[in-house]
DNA sequence: TGTTTATATCTCTTCTATCGAGATATTTGA
DNA sequence: TCAAATATCTCGATAGAAGAGATATAAACA
């Protein structure tokens, strides 16, 4: 094959695109399924997710990583406040801006719902020998980092669009 | 270790789940910003994806795939129709039945907006050997599974749920 | 320093996806 | 044949989200 240039993906990478894509679409019913258990909008528990793996950021940055109108992050806001799952807490270096603290304290309804998944997980984790297990987490971070990509690309070149 | 009891995660088991959560929240985003620059609400996307996979199904099995009511999936179907993303075909086996059949012709928006991500996951496909690929999309396939038994555990014990 | 511009969040109105209950049509089974 | 079950659709009510503008603070500049 050439240097850098793919040419024509092979059988091979063409299944493993189908599995990926397949793997999407399950994991969104999934996520909407648990923020439906837990009792939650789509974005709200997205939200949630997201503040898990980030930590503490401002409403702002919350609006841009969801997508979603700063008028609509406002209100995400108040309702996640109202359920105990974060608090704002003003920036003193800033005080125009909110930061939204997530609140680990008496949610473990979360991880309740979460641990029949993460069990299953950890028992598929445990079927691969180190070098295994080891290889597709490091191919998760890649394909994470992608994904950040591919969401950077969509969400500036959305952001100019006509009307049809 | 003990026979089928996995008795406490390792931490290359931790790190494991800790990369698929992160993968999934990305994925939603994802999937949210693809549906907002194809103009479609994020039901309807979905809806799309379920329907490039499975086929031609009818309006109740979009509705429990989904886990939308039947109602919201009768106004969801006319908005694909009218967009010429699917079309309703009579079940001449059971005249109550609707089919849902997904169009392709004319969809090339949808390609054109994966294509991105389809070439950067092509070649993050390239960068493994045929061996490290296939292991990777067997784990596809297992990570897949899960997550359809979680669905189904998870929406059937959600059904049931007594207020707070 | 005083003024202008930019930024961050919030308020308020409008729109519409979704739910849920009931209606309609068809099938199944007694 | 008739009742019960099933599949989809209709319709009213609710509430998440967009979008424009308001408010408050910060930064830039003279």
């Amino acid at each position: 094959m050439s240097s850098h240039e793919q040419a024509q993906p092979t059988p091979e990478q063409e299944q493993f695109t189908l599995l990926m894509r397949g793997l999407g679409t399950r994991t969104v019913v999934y996520q909407q399924n648990v923020a439906a258990s837990l009792g939650l909008y789509n974005n709200d528990f997205l939200s949630v997710d997201i503040l898990r793996e980030k930590g503490p950021i401002t409403a702002g940055e919350l609006s841009k990583l969801t997508g979603l109108a700063t008028g609509s992050v406002t209100a995400l806001i108040d309702r996640l406040e109202k359920n105990r799952y974060v608090r704002r807490q003003n920036d003193p270096n800033d005080r125009r801006k909110v930061i939204i603290v997530p609140l680990y304290e008496n949610k473990e309804d979360v991880i309740d719902t979460y641990l029949p998944l993460h069990t299953a997980m950890v028992t598929l984790a445990a079927s691969y020998t180190d070098e295994e297990l080891a290889l597709i987490s490091q191919f998760l971070g890649k394909a994470s980092t992608v994904l950040d990509e591919q969401i950077d690309h969509l969400s500036s070149t959305t952001r100019s669009k006509s009307s049809s």
